[in-house]
DNA sequence: AAAAATCATATTGTATACAATTTTAGCCTC
DNA sequence: GAGGCTAAAATTGTATACAATATGATTTTT
């Protein structure tokens, strides 16, 4: 729409993406406190942009403020995680459907080579990476169907799905999504809406029947080491 | 669980609440301004406060943000517009269906008590508020089925429903929904999961179809007339 | 008179200072 | 050594000061 501008992305925007993505990697862990100053020194900003990032994190799910206690990674409780994959087979069956009849090649090009960078992840034993990816062929999913409310929802609701990855994973071996996404795949190309909706019920009822739901705690993480800073 | 307890609301939980309710009843209309320093005079606070308020209400969708120009109460397009009602049909009916099979006499009670207050306002020309009491109930169905998550997209669906009445509503007189409303709590009465879900379906879809998608320009409003301060 | 440029004002963006609260460490008591 | 009290330190909450930008009026130019 406009090739040479320069896609300029506000400071806060930065924060707030790069704490995501080590939180949807899994280098920074649910229960980890975000210290403001340690955030705004990491980033070079003042507390002031920290608070926004963090409290746009807690609208999101990701970060849990508590008053004069400070900013948290979340802990979602076992029911909460019921709820965010109830809510996922509700919202992307029918986002899967809408995407099916609506894709475009390049669109499906464009799936492919998340899957192919999901697979060389999982092949150099990233899984936080892989994990970080097949998220982001969720959302691609959803942008195909042209939605963008219920986009926002889904980024939501994948962002708590890495949460409750992090704390409710059974296996410590990776998630192998690969088939599941190559066959809805499949299905968005032939535009077969009937077999992308039940193709995305299965994988999430796949993914959540592969949780336990049982409590224990994890291990803290220094948000330096996680950011690379 | 604690009955003495002073239910503390904080500050910006009061100004973001106070705000919310008069967009929801359309004492402050789509497009207005809603400028850092006067909403700080009228409820006492700095502009801090005032910027995480607007910024919540940003991510409820409410109020929309421009760089260097200020929050205004967000103007939906035609296109959210549709989106709006296509999220709630896709989530409302199945949470009809999740509150009528777990509704206990005293939710019934209070969507009763609901309606009355619905009516009431109806019935001294407060279309506003009646508007405001009639997104509640819906509210109301989301907390009885127990469903956080969903209850939170609710909302934010709920806020964007108002302004999108606000915007594209068809005709001059109010919106008249007592009798959807009182089907719906006949079917929670009896338990009845099917037919709330059916009833709720096409109480949505009477909704939509009752809207004029068509572009204009809303008058504006004075700020603190609206909040009566 | 219309359009453009300029300056003054108003408003938002960010950093900092100070207040309030929590956390931590030290010390004492038992 | 465990528990509890006190004081210091660390951390968050809020207001304010200053910088950057946008807005609006005035003047200048054509």
């Amino acid at each position: 729409m406009n090739p040479g501008m320069t896609l300029q992305t506000s400071n806060l925007d930065h924060i707030v993406g790069q704490l995501t993505e080590a939180v949807h990697e899994h280098r920074i862990l649910p229960g980890a406190k975000l210290r403001e100053d340690e955030v705004g020194e990491i980033f070079g900003v003042s507390r002031t942009i920290v608070r926004q990032a963090l409290r746009a994190m807690a609208h999101e799910g990701l970060v849990t403020i508590e008053r004069n206690r400070g900013a948290f990674v979340a802990r979602p409780s076992i029911k909460q995680a019921r709820e965010v994959f109830e809510a996922r087979a509700l919202l992307e069956p029918q986002t899967a459907r809408a995407a099916a009849e609506r894709a475009t090649p390049e669109d499906i090009a464009q799936l492919e080579r998340h899957i192919t960078a999901e697979h060389d992840a999982l092949d150099r034993g990233e899984a936080g990476v892989a994990l970080k990816l097949s998220g982001d062929f969720h959302m691609s999913i959803a942008r195909i169907a042209d939605q963008k409310i219920i986009e926002d929802f889904l980024r939501q609701l994948i962002s708590r799905s890495s949460l409750v990855i992090a704390l409710y994973w059974r296996r410590r071996n990776a998630l192998c999504e690969s088939h599941a996404h190559h066959a809805l795949i499949n299905a968005l190309r032939m535009g077969d809406g009937d077999g992308a909706e039940e193709l995305m019920k299965g994988h999430l009822l796949d993914l959540f029947t592969q949780l336990d739901l049982r409590e224990h705690d994890p291990a803290p993480t220094s948000l330096r080491d996680a950011l690379g800073k």
